[in-house]
DNA sequence: CGTAAATTTCAGTAATTTCTGAAAATAATG
DNA sequence: CATTATTTTCAGAAATTACTGAAATTTACG
């Protein structure tokens, strides 16, 4: 596992952006080599590849499984473990979303509604009431609209974001026609 | 500037998310003490409010600004400087999403742009090139489609967040009535 | 089983990030 | 323009996070 020059690059910025990510530089890294490896790779091959220590390779690779970013594999009859990434870019696009949905929003979804039925708010609250109240309605619409949304099949779903902001005009669309009907 | 109880837990909850979403702890409360103010607040309030010290809060407020999550104001005739948070939750939420995509995704789309102009990938790199087209594209599948929602009016756009899945159903009804007319 | 290959754990260290207090800079007031 | 209020900067301290190497554990093969 020598990289490239281009696979360097490739992987160093992987390894910035991983921090941005919500993981660390060195799992970045790891996630990116598998990502443009045609063939799994073994714990080895990454040592070899990034140059870091064997341990924090095995921990790298522990954090992107609870990611579920990488599969575990096991290659002829090889002793050893190999981890690849998905080869469908959709499934990885929806782990990605789901896991920092569940990293993310989820936990503030929850205490968002916790503290309404917690519901003693002092006098003084009254905003904050409010507030809170608004930012989980606004949560509870992307949560919904995500959860509906990321059951579609990945061929309907390219063809909704390639309508993009025409899908409106569609609803104008459906409106007209409806209110014709409609009319007397 | 004392915290009720609810307000406590509301804003520890988003020191520790602060975290997770590109700021730090302190960051995080700031945010979130403005958020549920009624009223702007001065640097000294959240000094008081948070126990953290006066060059401290410069700083998270410098990070907020930059994030173009709070606004500084003045307020009647008192020197000093005030901030808030917007109130209308949509433009929050379409501030958060178009700092969260220039600092994480942008800056992995114009790479990916570059290797594939660099374009002299050695032969063993043929996966390697393809796995990169296929990120670009998805990116930019996203980034368009992105593009042209963040454009639409706040009301239309919580219409088409509660339709849903049922975006694709009025697909399936333009496909349909298109079909009737267009048969002979 | 016993052995060897592979992986994981973890205590200690290194690196990074966050926070503070003191000093400097800026802005408003009489 | 001197004074005072306010904000910013920044060097160093404190806290957190990441990484390593050595030892322990697990796994699978004869």
């Amino acid at each position: 596992m020598q990289l490239t020059s281009i696979q360097q690059k490739f992987v160093f910025h992987f390894g910035e952006m991983g921090a941005r990510w919500g993981m660390n530089r060195t799992v970045g890294q790891i996630y990116a080599v598998l990502f443009i490896s045609a063939e799994p790779l073994c714990a080895d091959d990454l040592v070899k590849a990034l140059s870091v220590s064997r341990s924090n390779v095995s921990m790298g690779l522990k954090e992107l499984q609870a990611w579920k970013l990488v599969r575990l594999q096991h290659v002829n009859n090889d002793r050893r473990e190999f981890f690849s990434t998905p080869g469908e870019l959709w499934d990885i696009v929806r782990t990605l979303i789901d896991q920092r949905k569940s990293r993310e929003v989820d936990p503030t979804l929850t205490l968002l509604r916790e503290l309404q039925l917690d519901g003693d708010f002092a006098a003084n609250d009254a905003y904050t009431r409010t507030r809170i109240e608004d930012a989980t309605n606004m949560i509870e619409l992307f949560t919904q609209w995500y959860e509906e949304m990321r059951g579609i099949d990945s061929r309907r779903l390219e063809q909704l974001l390639k309508l993009g902001a025409a899908a409106q005009k569609v609803l104008d669309y459906k409106d007209k026609v409806t209110n014709l009907r409609g009319s007397p």
